[in-house]
DNA sequence: AACTCGGGGAC
DNA sequence: GTCCCAGAGTT
């Protein structure tokens, strides 16, 4: 039996019954693949599902504004994956009629699909022979065929690429492709994978060579940077008692593009009070002398892949009625990173 | 070719 | 702590 064939029975025994594979509508799955891009099908699920309840169709989408689109997104991380979500659609709908490309080549043209999403998108809802090669298949390929070769290489890509190409099944292609990554997800599992009862266990090459726990092999550990952020928390009592504060957009380059937080004062080190006052004037105009006040003692260490953002709210009690301020029960409309929505939720059981 | 972009779960 | 997830875009 070849290794397709293997792949192919064992999708049919084993695969998991997801919302998105009861399907063909490629708006629906390109929705899923570009949920699930370096995502966990766990933590992906309950946003897919969130998404097809609210935008059914990709003029519902297209309809909504980037700000809708990105409240929805909060917490699922790399938002350009959200922008690019809002543009394509809009695009699908003006020039494309609705209708998303029906080939590999049409799709790469869309923003936010790649390589990988093109071939999936193509295989699952038009049948097209292009193999996928994710995360999972370059694990699948890299311990079956015994490749030692950096998946993370420039060579490494194209011989998997090729690799896969090879191997995978074109009659099947969608199956196929569904298939090779699940056998991935659940039984060639990154750490203990379940080899003892597994279907290609006799003639796979890296366990006949004890190598199972040293393919793929995998360059560049990611450097963390570490970054001290002050946000300064704006109260101000209006006149009707209710209490105001200030959000801002990120722009520019960066993490957490057009997401809010709170007035930032990022420093080269913890900065303490007298830090703090003496650079205020610089990110919030006031008219008075306001009171500040640190809200945690210890610094919240808010980690992400490539950087750890040591952080410390500030209360800054303050008469002066800002431009833009909101009111503190409107916090919760505004897509914010989860670093901001954790403290908006302590603040809800009375922070102050 | 190397870097950047989140957050969370498994270990 | 480490690894990695149904990767893409930019420099």
């Amino acid at each position: 039996m070849t290794f397709s064939q293997n792949i192919l029975i064992w999708y049919a025994q084993n695969k998991r019954t997801l919302p998105w594979r009861r399907t063909r509508d490629p708006y629906k799955i390109w929705l899923s693949e570009i949920m699930l891009q370096q995502t966990r099908v766990v933590q992906g699920t309950p946003y897919y599902l969130k998404f097809v309840a609210n935008f059914p169709t990709v003029y519902d989408l297209a309809a909504s504004s980037e700000e809708e689109v990105l409240k929805l997104w909060q917490g699922l991380g790399y938002y350009s994956r959200a922008r690019n979500l809002h543009a394509t659609a809009k695009m699908v709908v003006e020039e494309y009629e609705g209708n998303f490309p029906n080939t590999y080549e049409g799709l790469l043209k869309l923003k936010g699909v790649g390589d990988y999403t093109a071939s999936a998108i193509a295989s699952i809802c038009f049948d097209e022979a292009q193999p996928v090669v994710d995360g999972n298949v370059y694990r699948v390929l890299a311990r079956y065929f015994g490749v030692d070769i950096a998946i993370n290489s420039t060579e490494g890509v194209k011989y998997f690429k090729e690799l896969a190409r090879e191997v995978m099944d074109t009659e099947n292609i969608r199956d196929y492709n569904q298939g090779i990554m699940e056998f991935g997800a659940i039984q060639c599992a990154p750490k203990k994978p379940y080899c003892l009862h597994c279907p290609l266990n006799e003639s796979c090459v890296a366990l006949q060579g004890n190598k199972i726990e040293k393919l793929p092999v995998k360059l560049n550990k990611t450097k963390v940077r570490n970054r001290y952020f002050n946000y300064l928390v704006p109260v101000i009592e209006a006149k009707d008692g209710d209490l105001r504060t200030v959000l801002a957009q990120r722009k520019g380059k960066g993490i957490w593009q057009n997401l809010w937080e709170f007035p930032l004062l990022e420093c080269q080190a913890e900065a303490n009070l007298e830090k703090v006052k003496q650079f205020l004037p610089e990110i919030l105009e006031l008219k008075d002398i306001p009171e500040v006040t640190p809200l945690n003692e210890q610094l919240i260490v808010h980690k992400l892949s490539h950087q750890h953002l040591h952080t410390r709210f500030w209360k800054v009690k303050t008469k002066t009625d800002l431009t833009n301020s909101i009111p503190i029960k409107n916090l919760e409309d505004y897509p914010v990173p989860v670093l901001i929505a954790d403290f908006i939720e302590r603040l809800k059981n009375s922070y102050f």
